[in-house]
DNA sequence: ACCGGCGTTTAAACCGGTTTGAATGATTGC
DNA sequence: GCAATCATTCAAACCGGTTTAAACGCCGGT
């Protein structure tokens, strides 16, 4: 196995210093065109790509960013918004050959894992994900001088630039879409509330609520799982007078829940309807199809990363506010019983 | 904005060489235990951490290892395991403060992907997964003298160490237990057919069936997804005789099916029985809830990591067998029904 | 013949660590 | 008392790039 070569190698092969292999690498202007195809077929004939790390050094830029998840272990799996976040990310980074450090942490080491990142400078810039009502994130970011966008904090007061995608509109729809149905009792299986994005939705439930004149709904938690939603879902048809509708945080408590009420004998939507957020590609598969939003993830992702590069390179960037989520409805929900 | 501390701050401050500042952080033997203490608290003091692409450069470790996704971007977030193989990587590197680099590419794109991630060495190694029966990756990791260890392709003649966890068991147990519950008739909605994995858990279902003593089952490609389960579901259930039981490649054809069935007003476990694959969150709560196959994706990354960490440090480690995925018995089968 | 200016190239310093071989001072052996 | 040994420390080279300031060759103008 013999040494990969090095830019020495190249500027020996192409006779010139490595001053103007660099330049040409960098195409920077004032190096002769025959000077830059020498450099260049060099280059070729070695198979010389500059080594990351090295450049890394001089420049002081690490060319990767970061994404930190901080969730429990076993809810990992069960969100599909990082997996195409990510990928959304990838698109964009991958066209600079940026790459994307993914640290995963349980949620009580998180702040240590921003520190590490930060010190060990193995990226340029970091996501913020998941951000809670207090969080602390921002306050570290800044004191650490690491470039940071917020994702989805539009109402924060963190100073940190933020792409922002509003959960609210198709829920506010999906209450409007149950009240048409004839639906007046409408209730809530909510996210864990510390998280803005599981807080908005349930706002936008409430408020839509009272815009249509309604009261307060049953509200209860359902920690963005299965067996919360499930938990949840029994809790409501306990009630002496269930809701005939209820609007889950994301679809896979809003799955379990249809679950629960099948097998307590309801038969959906007649007895009835649900709601559910994310789309999920089982959603359409679900008996019946589960009526849902849906928001853009990837594109989300896409544009978080396009302002985390510009803030890296520019030191600024624009907050950015993205088409919002929307309903897609399907046959999980429809008229309201009539009692 | 102060500039960040380097060794040699760190150095002066506690009086002694930029040398005997590296002695100390590496933990060298031959520091008088004095001089140590007054580096530490020097560092301490100035908050100083190495950098990593100073120190990546000088030893000419990354530091990281690199996992490509090379997915259908609409299957990327559909499946549980790479999520839960990531986690268990995570804790593993962790320890030594390594960091796992992400990239995601189309799977027409993978090997330029590699090519990259080895050019660049931005990673000390990579992960193998989703492989596939005629792999061009073996060779090409070989070629680039980038480490490398195969996830789940124990069978293979690729030279690399593996580690894998066995499918075959759970799938065998799986149809056992249909046969024992007087199904004669069990069909199978497979993953794509390239990949190992998929491929595997056919060969066990037909297998299996074999051992029973049982003709050969009907085989559909599932492709994994909702869709292609709901449409495979869909065209066995079209059949002059139905199977009455159907093992499916993973968890998300299997809701898709179970929903078909029950769409076309099957009433599950009586007419028909279902099996998945993976254990989702979710499959303790579908309706009825989903017999399945577990596996323990954590474990695998956990046991993946510290092969390839292994195999950068050592130059080889030994293939390793992870405990075998096992049937989880749910709502989901039943007795066959009589003709 | 000399000078200024331009386009091109380069030597050398620098980024922040690690590592080697030698220097230093203290201790031991004879 | 002097050389040999040992533990400790350090200066300097090195990793592979980037960047700056200076040098170079060549041209046209006077």
């Amino acid at each position: 196995m013999t040494r990969r070569p090095t830019i020495g190698d190249v500027a020996k092969l192409a006779g010139v210093s490595r001053a103007t292999v660099s330049f040409v690498l960098n195409n920077r202007p004032g190096v002769a065109v025959d000077t830059q195809r020498r450099v260049r077929s060099a280059a070729e004939e070695l198979g010389w790509t500059p080594s990351s790390s090295a450049r890394a050094l001089s420049t002081g830029r690490a060319r990767a960013v970061g994404l930190v998840l901080a969730r429990e272990p076993e809810l990992i799996g069960t969100d599909p918004f990082f997996p195409a976040f990510m990928a959304g990310i990838e698109t964009v980074i991958s066209e600079t050959g940026d790459g994307l450090m993914l640290q995963m942490s349980r949620p009580e080491n998180e702040v240590d894992t921003y520190r590490r990142l930060a010190a060990d400078r193995r990226v340029d810039g970091v996501f913020l994900t998941d951000l809670r009502a207090d969080d602390a994130r921002p306050a570290l970011v800044a004191e650490l001088g690491l470039p940071a966008v917020a994702v989805g904090a539009p109402d924060s007061g963190t100073g940190l630039p933020s792409v922002n995608l509003d959960d609210r509109p198709a829920v506010r729809e999906a209450v409007r879409h149950l009240v048409d149905l004839g639906h007046r009792d409408i209730a809530h299986v909510a996210g864990p509330d510390e998280f803005v994005h599981a807080r908005r939705r349930r706002q936008a439930w409430s408020d839509a609520l009272a815009e249509a004149g309604l009261p307060e709904g049953t509200l209860l938690p359902g920690g963005f799982t299965a067996e919360g939603g499930a938990r949840a879902t029994r809790m409501l048809l306990e009630r002496p007078t269930p809701p005939t509708a209820i609007v889950y945080g994301n679809d896979l408590s809003a799955t379990a829940g249809m679950a629960v009420a099948q097998d307590a004998g309801l038969r959906l939507p007649q007895d009835l309807s649900v709601v559910g957020f994310d789309d999920v590609p089982l959603a359409s598969y679900t008996n019946p199809p589960l009526t849902t939003c849906r928001a853009n993830p990837v594109s989300w992702g896409r544009a978080s990363a396009q302002a985390l590069v510009q803030l890296i390179e520019t030191g600024t960037t624009a907050d950015m506010d993205l088409e919002p989520a929307t309903l897609v409805v399907r046959g999980s929900t429809g008229p309201a019983p009539v009692r």
